[in-house]
RNA sequence: GGGUCUGUGGGUUAGCUUGGUAAACUUGUAGGUUCGGGACCUAUAGCCUCCGGUUCAAAUCCGGACAGACCCA
């Protein structure tokens, strides 16, 4: 397991080593979520929800199958997504007059609702989200969490009065998205994309990406601002406090499982996964050290100590399966557990309880006394240096770029003068694909990297996923 | 869209050229000895993707289907 040799491959092997999910299911790109791994998705989902409910939106829960009618309304949404939705075709033995699709996305589900939902101003802002699964028929390879056919998708919806209120969503979703972050303790990138890149449909998008080992970019996430694009086809109007009918301004703001490949490929290493403890199903690990003459009552303290930590509100296991501890180390280092505990005679003698982080490999011993709160500081502390650890990282991996002699595999950063000829120039000649220019503003000056003219602000490519 | 390759216990692979009892490692199960960095012993379980053809005989050769990997556009 050579991450930095192959990372592609090492990717694969920790996926099925760690037991996040089961790729035997006989569909290309169809995984099973096995119990570890849904886990891990779950508390992710969990903060999701905590912060969605938060800021005042609500979860709602919208059908898989969407008509070939309601589907069309909008032009360039179509174009987008054709090639790959799966259709249902009959029912039973009967052929379907209108065709129905399996959502790649829910804004042609949704949007026939909210314009029944939506009538005055007083209904404005409309909030809502759900998490589902939705289908898009990928034909490259697909890869566990990152490229699959059928995904478990988090996706907001709102509807606004203006484009000012509607901007405000997005700045909003910013916040929600750095406190989910956070949890996940994953850096990233905020992009506009460019116009012929942005989400079909989109007035515009902001793309969130983070960058994977090997170089490439990985794109987790997406905000956009619709401005009056689907309110206008799916009729979506409200009267304003003078009677007057319009169109409502809305936003989107989408995740995926995609967050869980990005967990793994970011923070694993060489033994294996390496989990940030606000998402990992067990939070510490307890391995009795067991030995002839000593066997009931290590186990005893063991329980204790298990006791102890559960009611303290950590997640605990204890393994007290009949496997030799060195293996046992393995088998949860495998599965990213942030931290080990070992207990064993010498421990309950000197009143301590020796620990191994699995982010750094750093070993010691705590005092037995307090065990608890000792346990969280050591958590919390595993949290903030994995999340200086991969932001270092990430900020390693990009370089500016002067000229297209020399491209690096990495993150570039250089002057675009926003003209989508030297935009499509760039990627042509480098390969490299333009993620956009930060929604942030970052100090720059410099050239057009195509046709030399002056610019204020730099824009991002690289390979991606 | 065009081409190349591959399907063997739960997992990884050997065997296929030259047809003749399918092998190894890992995993599972039961029991025992062990236990501070992947233990060992004993017993036991489990496989040639599917359909057709050639043949006395097919995992092996031929044709097709399905599934997967890779390359090109």
């Amino acid at each position: 397991m050579r991450k930095q040799e192959d990372f592609s491959e090492w990717y694969n092997e920790i996926v099925e080593l760690a037991n996040l999910t089961d790729k035997r299911y006989p569909i290309k790109g169809m995984n099973v979520w096995t119990p570890y791994g849904w886990k891990i998705m779950r508390f992710i989902d969990t903060y999701i929800r905590e912060e969605c409910d938060a800021t005042g939106h609500d979860e709602v829960c919208f059908p898989l199958l969407i008509p070939e009618t309601e589907f069309k309304k909008e032009k360039d949404h179509i174009k987008g997504f054709d090639a790959e939705v799966y259709w249902v075709t009959h029912a039973g033995l009967n052929e379907l007059d209108v065709r129905l699709l399996l959502r790649p996305t829910s804004e042609t589900a949704m949007y026939p609702m909210f314009a029944l939902w939506v009538r005055s101003h007083t209904d404005l802002p409309l909030k809502t989200y759900q998490l589902v699964n939705t289908f898009r028929y990928e034909t490259k390879q697909t890869r566990a969490f990152i490229r699959v056919r059928e995904i478990h998708f988090f996706e907001s919806h709102t509807c606004h009065t203006d484009e000012q209120d509607a901007q405000r969503q997005v700045e909003e979703d910013f916040v929600i998205l750095e406190n989910i972050m956070k949890h996940l303790c994953l850096p990233y990138f905020l992009l506009r994309r460019t116009e012929w890149d942005k989400f079909p449909g989109a007035y515009y998008t902001v793309g969130v990406d983070t960058l994977l080992p090997d170089g490439r970019s990985l794109q987790l996430g997406s905000i956009h601002h619709y401005r009056e694009n689907f309110s206008r086809p799916f009729n979506i109007t409200y009267e304003d406090e003078k009677g007057e009918h319009k169109f409502a301004h809305q936003t989107t703001f989408g995740m995926s499982e995609r967050l869980v490949g990005a967990v793994v490929a970011v923070h694993g290493d060489d033994k294996g996964l390496v989990l940030p403890p606000d998402i990992s199903p067990f939070q510490v690990v307890i391995i009795p050290i067991l030995a002839k003459g000593n066997v009931e009552m290590v186990a005893e303290e063991c329980q204790k100590l298990r006791q102890e930590l559960a009611s303290a509100g950590l997640r605990v296991k204890l393994d007290d399966s009949d496997e030799r501890p060195g293996s046992k180390f393995h088998n949860w280092e495998i599965r990213g557990v942030p931290l080990r505990l070992e207990m064993g005679m010498r421990d309950i003698e000197g009143g301590k309880v020796a620990y191994a982080r699995r982010d750094t490999g750093a070993k010691g011993s705590l005092d037995r006394a307090n065990v608890a709160s000792h346990v969280r500081e050591t958590l919390n502390q595993i949290s903030d240096d994995m999340r200086a650890k991969a932001l270092a990282a990430s900020n390693s991996a990009i370089q500016d770029l002067d000229s297209l002699d020399m491209v690096p595999e990495k993150v570039v950063r250089f002057g675009w003068c926003g003209e989508e000829e030297c935009g499509r120039k760039f990627e042509e000649r480098t390969g490299l694909k333009m993620l956009g220019s930060p929604y942030n503003e970052e100090e720059f000056h410099g050239k057009c990297i195509v046709c030399g003219k002056q610019v204020e602000k730099p824009t991002y490519a690289a390979r991606s996923m």
